[in-house]
RNA sequence: GCGCCUGUAGCUCAGCUGGAUAGAGCAACGGACUUCUAAUCCGUAGGCCGCAGGUUCGAAUCCUGCCAGGCGUACCA
C-alpha cells in the first residue's frame, strides 16, 4: 500500500463511522499530527463537523470514535477533546511509510501535480560591470531552489539568467579601462576577470567625483555603443568576456545552474516592434509629449491627482526604449522560444510594481499565459553597516564570502583530524560542501519576504539552525549504514513492527510530512518550508541517536528495522538538501 | 499622500489558507563522550505574539484603525 493510499484509509474509515454515527457524509477532514507521539500517530480535528451537524467538535470525536473498530490497519482511535488520535500497527505504520521511501529513494516526496507542464524561472540577472554580492547570492540560492521544487512537483523547469550586459554601467568600466588601464588584462593583474573589470567600475566611481565630465564622456561612448562603433564594440566584447569567465567561475563554486542566457543586448531593441503593434491595436496610446504608453486600469492601480489612469511610458518620442520595454519583449521571447506555459522571475522586492505592471501590459496585448507570470520577490540584504553600495566598496563580495566560509570549514575539518589522516584534497572537498551549504542555508532558511540583516558571525556558524547540522546527520547515518554493509538484509521488505517507542514515532512523522512540505514550498514559492523541515528531521534524528543505538540495539530484529528507519531519514535528508541546492557528505 | 512588505524570547527567525500547553537556533547557566562521528544530546532561565477595537465556540493567525521600520511610487535598470 502507498502512502497516499493509507492516509485515504484512515480517512475513510473515519468518514463512514460519521455516516454511521451521524447519518450524513461528512465535510472533508485533514489529516494531521497530535502534538506528542503518545497521543496517537495521526489526528483529526472534528471542527469542520461541527457546523455540520450542529454538535460541538469534542461531542462529535466522541461519536466517531465509538463507531469506529479496529483492524489490521488501526489498532485504535480515541477522542480526546475535539480531536480523533488514531494509532495504527506500528507493523503497518512504519512497515508502508519506510518501504514506500527506500523503494523511491531520491524521488519520495516528489508528485506529479505540475503535470509535466514546462516553465521558465530566471534568476540571478546580473550586470557586467562588477562581481557578483552577497544579493546576488540570495537570488541564486532561491532560483536554484524554487528550480528543483517546482521539478519536485511535477514541473520542467527552464533555468534561464538574463544578462545585462549593455548600458551606461558597463561604459564606465569601459572608459576607465580605456583611459587609465594602460592595456592591463585580468592575467596581468593577475584578478578574476569580473573583478578586474569591476575594479574599473570602482576607479570611475572614483575619478567621476573630481572630474564632473566623465558623465558625459560616458554618454557619448554609450551612443557610439548603440551606432555600432567598431572600437567601442570590440572594447565591450573583450570586457564582457572577461566578465563572464569570472561569472562563470563563481556559478560553479557556488552551485548554480543555467540551462539558457538571455542578453540584454540582443533583446533591447526588439521591444519597439511589440509596442507598435500594440499602438495599432489601441492597448498603447501616445500622450501629448509623444511618448507611447499604457494606461493602466484606474480599478487596480488608482488614478492620478488630476483624475487620469497612471501611465507606464513605454517608448520615449525619440524612439529609444526603456527597461519595461525590453522586458515586454524578453518575457514573450522567453515563452514563445521554449514553447513555455509559466514564467517566474526571480528578482528583489523593489521591482515588485515594475513586475505588476508588465504582467497587466502583457495580459492587456492578449497573452493568455500573462496570468501565469509570477515575480518571486525577495527582501534585501542588510549589511550592519546598512544598504550595500557597490560604488562605495560597501559590499559582501561572493567569492570572498565563500572562499572564507571554505576556509573555516576546513579549519574545522583539520580540528577533527588531528592525527592528519585526511588528504588536503579531501579536505578541500569537504570544506567545499560545507562551506557552501552553511551560505546556501542561511540564505534560504527564512521567508523570501523578509529582509536579512545579514550577520556575520551568524553567517559563519555550523551549529544550530544551519546546513551543516543537516549534512552532519546526513554523515552520521551514512557512518552506520556503510559498517552495518556486511550481512546486509533486505531493508525494503523486513519486519518493522518491532519499531514504536516515541523517538522513532516523531522521527517518521517528520519523514511522512515531507512531500506535503515540498507541496507547499512549491505552492508558496518558499524554500525556507523546506530548509525549516530538514533542520526539524536532521534535529529528530539526532534525539533518537543519542538515546537509542542501531547497530548495538537489543536483538537482531531492531537492528535491522532501525536501519531502515535511517536509510528512510538519510533519503529524505539528501532529497531536502538538494531541494536548497546544497550537497550532502557521507563523510564530515 | 498612496501601494506592497515587516513587527513573536536579549539577538536571528518558525508558526500566519483560525484550533490541543506559542516553537527553534544563537547568546547565558548547569549536565552527558572507555559506547554506531560531541559539527551532537539533555536540562534551567527567558514571551502584554507592536498597540487598540471587531468577527468567532475559539485569534499570533481573519477584518478595521493606529504606531514603528523597510521598499516602491514608473519616461533609471
Amino acid at each position: 500500500m502507498s502512502v497516499q493510499k493509507l492516509k485515504e484509509t484512515i480517512l475513510n474509515k473515519i468518514d463512514s463511522a460519521a455516516v454511521n454515527a451521524l447519518g450524513q457524509i461528512p465535510e472533508p477532514l485533514e489529516l494531521g499530527f497530535p502534538p506528542n507521539t503518545e497521543l496517537g500517530h495521526f489526528a483529526v480535528g472534528c471542527f469542520p463537523l461541527a457546523k455540520q451537524f450542529r454538535k460541538s467538535p469534542a461531542e462529535i470525536a466522541k461519536i466517531i470514535s465509538e463507531k469506529i473498530t479496529p483492524d489490521d490497519v488501526i489498532h485504535k482511535v480515541k477522542a480526546s477533546g475535539p480531536y480523533l488520535n488514531i494509532s495504527l500497527h506500528p507493523g503497518v505504520l512504519f512497515g508502508e511509510f519506510c518501504s514506500e521511501m527506500i523503494s523511491k529513494n531520491t524521488k519520495y516526496g516528489e508528485s506529479s501535480v505540475g503535470k509535466g507542464i514546462p516553465g521558465m524561472v530566471e534568476y540571478l540577472s546580473p550586470n557586467t560591470n562588477k562581481p557578483l554580492h552577497l544579493g546576488h547570492m540570495r537570488n541564486g540560492a532561491l532560483g536554484l531552489s524554487i528550480s528543483r521544487i517546482l521539478e519536485a512537483i511535477g514541473h520542467r523547469v527552464v533555468k534561464a539568467n538574463l544578462i545585462n550586459d549593455r548600458g551606461v554601467h558597463i561604459c564606465k568600466s569601459m572608459l576607465a579601462w580605456k583611459r587609465w588601464g594602460a592595456g592591463s588584462t585580468p592575467e596581468s593583474q593577475g584578478l578574476k576577470g569580473d573583478h578586474f573589470v569591476g575594479s574599473w567600475y570602482v576607479r570611475f566611481a572614483q575619478e567621476a567625483l573630481e572630474q564632473q565630465t566623465l558623465e558625459d564622456d560616458v554618454q557619448t561612448m554609450l551612443q557610439q555603443w548603440e551606432a555600432g562603433d567598431p572600437e567601442t564594440l570590440k572594447l565591450w566584447e573583450t570586457m564582457n568576456t572577461w566578465v563572464y569567465d569570472g561569472f562563470a567561475e563563481t556559478y560553479k563554486n557556488f552551485g548554480l545552474e543555467f540551462d539558457v542566457f538571455f542578453y540584454e543586448s540582443d533583446t533591447f531593441k526588439m521591444g519597439k516592434d511589440v509596442i507598435q503593434k500594440g499602438l495599432e491595436a489601441h492597448v498603447f496610446s501616445k500622450d501629448d509629449h509623444g511618448n507611447s504608453v499604457f494606461r493602466l486600469p484606474v480599478a487596480e492601480f488608482g488614478q492620478e491627482k488630476g483624475g487620469e489612469a497612471k501611465k507606464v511610458t513605454l517608448l520615449r518620442p525619440d524612439g529609444t526604449s526603456l527597461y519595461i520595454t525590453q522586458d515586454i519583449a524578453t518575457s514573450i521571447l522567453k515563452i514563445e522560444a521554449h514553447k513555455l506555459y509559466f514564467s517566474i522571475y526571480v528578482v528583489g522586492s523593489e521591482q515588485e510594481y515594475h513586475f505588476k505592471c508588465l504582467f497587466q501590459i502583457l495580459d492587456a496585448l492578449g497573452y493568455e499565459w500573462a496570468k501565469d507570470c509570477h515575480h518571486l520577490s525577495y527582501g534585501m540584504v542588510y549589511l550592519p553597516e546598512g544598504k550595500m553600495k557597490s560604488r562605495e566598496g560597501k559590499i559582501v563580495d561572493a567569492d570572498v564570502l565563500i572562499a572564507e566560509m571554505k576556509k573555516l570549514a576546513a579549519d574545522e575539518i583539520r580540528q577533527r583530524d588531528p592525527d592528519g589522516r585526511l588528504s588536503d584534497d579531501e579536505i578541500n572537498h569537504r570544506a567545499e560542501k560545507i562551506g557552501i551549504g552553511a551560505i546556501k542555508f542561511y540564505l534560504l532558511r527564512v521567508r523570501p519576504t523578509q529582509t536579512i540583516n545579514f550577520d556575520p558571525a551568524e553567517s559563519i556558524s555550523f551549529d544550530g539552525f544551519t546546513g551543516p547540522y543537516c549534512q552532519y546527520a546526513y554523515a552520521r547515518i551514512s557512518g552506520i549504514l556503510a559498517k552495518a554493509q556486511n550481512g546486509a538484509t533486505d531493508l525494503q521488505r523486513c519486519d518493522l513492527s518491532v519499531l514504536g517507542n516515541p523517538e522513532e514515532l516523531s522521527l517518521l512523522q517528520r519523514l511522512i510530512q515531507f512531500p506535503e512540505e515540498i507541496h507547499d514550498a512549491a505552492q508558496g514559492f518558499n524554500p525556507s518550508k523546506i530548509a525549516v523541515h530538514i533542520f526539524n528531521t536532521a534535529k529528530t534524528f539526532n534525539q533518537f541517536y543519542n538515546k537509542h543505538h542501531v547497530l548495538r540495539a537489543e536483538n537482531e530484529a531492531l537492528v535491522t528495522a532501525r536501519l531502515a528507519l535511517i536509510k528512510a531519514t538519510a533519503i529524505v535528508l539528501k532529497k531536502g538538501l538538494n531541494l536548497l541546492g546544497i550537497e550532502v557528505l557521507e563523510n564530515m
